[in-house]
DNA sequence: TATTATACTGTACATATATTCAGTATTATC
DNA sequence: GATAATACTGAATATATGTACAGTATAATA
C-alpha cells in the first residue's frame, strides 16, 4: 500500500467517521464541510488520490459511491464469523469480499463437524432432500467424500449441489433430488470435476 | 419493534446485502432492480413502512440516506442456550427437563426473529416444504399467526407441524406438505386447537 | 529545467436521485 | 360498508451530486 499524505489521511478519516455516524458515505460537499474546503473539487482530487493508492474505491457516476478498501487482514474470517456466499451460476464460490452477502456468528462445532462457509442455494434441484431455494448450506471444504454425500461440485465453470455417486473409478454421477432434473454423468477422463466441499448442515431463516 | 411483512423483510434484507456488497446503501432504483419492481415508488413505500416501524432511518433529501437501525438484540452480546425438544406423538412439547435432548448455543437474533426452542421433527408430513425427519425447527411462541405460516399445533393431545389456513372464523385447516397426508380440518366449536407457536427457521445437522 | 504530485478556489452542467402525484388492486380492520 | 394498510405501475420534477474545465500556487522529482 502506497504512502499517503496527511491531508489524504484526514479525508480518509473523515469518510470513516461519517460512515460510523450516518451509516452511509459522504458526498464531495460533505467532505468539504467537514474539513473546511471551499470547492468540491478539493475533495474530488483527494478521493482520486486515495483511490489510485488503493485505500478506497469509487463507483463512477454513483452518489456516495465511496467504499473503504478492506485490508487483507480483515478479509480472513476470524473465529466464529462465517460468511454467506451466493451460489453463482458460473464460477467457483470464492471468499472474495464482493461475494459475501453477510456473515453468521456461530461456533465451529455448530454442525457437529467443522465447516468453512455458508452457501446460499439457488433452484430446487435438491428439494426432495429438503434443500429449498435460499436455504443456507454449511459447507466443509474437504476431499473426503463418500457415496451419498451431498457435495458442492464444480464442472468446468458451473457450480452445483448434488448427491455424489461414484459408479466406477472413472465415472461419477451427480444426482439431484428432484424428478424434474437428470443425473449428471461425468467421465473423469474427458471432463474435469472439482469438489468444492460437502454439506454438513443446513440453515433456513423464515 | 412492530411486525413487518415478508415484502418489507425482503427490502430490509436487500438493503443489508447491498451494503455488505458495495459499502453504501442502495437507491430506490437499485432496490427495484434487485427485487424486480418497476416503479421507484414501490421501493419508496416499503422504505417508508420500514422507517415507520423503526427498522431503518431515512435522511430526507439525501441520496442513499438509508441506515439500518440497530436492533436491541444486536446491542447486547447475547448467546443463549436453546433447548432441543423432541416432538412426542402425544402431549404438548414442554420445557420439562426430561424432554430436553440437548441445547444449542446461538444468539437470540439468529433467525431474524427471536425464538424460544428447537423442536425435533418426526415424520415426513412437511417434506415438500423442505422439512425432513430429525430436522430442528426454531419455534417462536406466539399467537400472531398468518395464513401460510408453519405452525406447531396441538389438537387434544396430539402435536403436529403443519401449514396454518383459516378457512372461516370457526374452521381452521392444518395442511401438510406431502400428498400422502390429508388436511386436518378443525371445527373450533367442537374441537380444541392450541397453537404452541410458529416456525421461524430450521436447522439440520448431517 | 521540465514534469509531476499535491493542494486548493470557483464555475458549470449533465444526470443520478429523492420525492410527489395520480392511479389500480387486494387484504385487513373497524 | 368504510377506512386504512399493503403492494404495486407510471409519469413528472426539483435538487443533490459527480465530474469536467479553468485557474493559482508550492514542493518534490527526474
Amino acid at each position: 500500500m502506497k504512502e499517503i499524505t496527511s491531508q489524504q489521511q484526514r479525508v480518509l478519516d473523515c469518510i470513516q467517521i461519517y460512515l460510523n455516524k450516518t451509516g452511509f458515505p459522504p458526498t464531495r460537499v460533505d467532505i468539504c464541510k467537514e474539513l473546511g474546503f471551499k470547492s468540491p473539487n478539493s475533495a474530488e482530487t483527494h478521493l482520486r488520490a486515495l483511490e489510485r493508492k488503493g485505500y478506497i474505491s469509487i463507483e463512477k457516476g454513483t452518489s456516495r459511491g465511496i467504499s473503504i478498501t478492506k485490508k487483507e487482514e480483515d478479509i480472513y474470517i476470524d473465529d466464529n464469523e462465517y460468511p454467506i456466499i451466493g451460489l453463482v451460476a458460473a464460477g467457483s464460490p470464492t471468499l472474495a469480499q464482493e461475494n459475501i452477502e453477510e456473515t453468521i456468528n456461530c461456533s465451529e462445532s455448530f454442525f457437529n463437524q467443522g465447516f468453512d462457509y455458508f452457501l446460499r442455494v439457488k433452484g430446487l434441484s435438491m428439494k426432495d432432500a429438503g434443500i429449498m431455494e435460499d436455504d443456507l448450506i454449511a459447507v466443509k471444504k474437504t476431499n473426503d467424500i463418500k457415496n451419498g454425500d451431498i457435495v458442492i461440485a464444480r464442472i468446468e465453470d458451473e457450480v452445483t449441489v448434488k448427491f455424489f455417486r461414484r459408479k466406477s473409478p472413472k465415472i461419477v454421477e451427480l444426482e439431484p433430488a428432484n424428478e424434474d432434473f437428470e443425473n449428471i454423468v461425468i467421465d473423469l477422463e474427458h471432463q474435469e470435476l472439482h469438489i468444492e466441499g460437502k454439506s454438513v448442515g443446513l440453515l433456513r431463516k423464515n
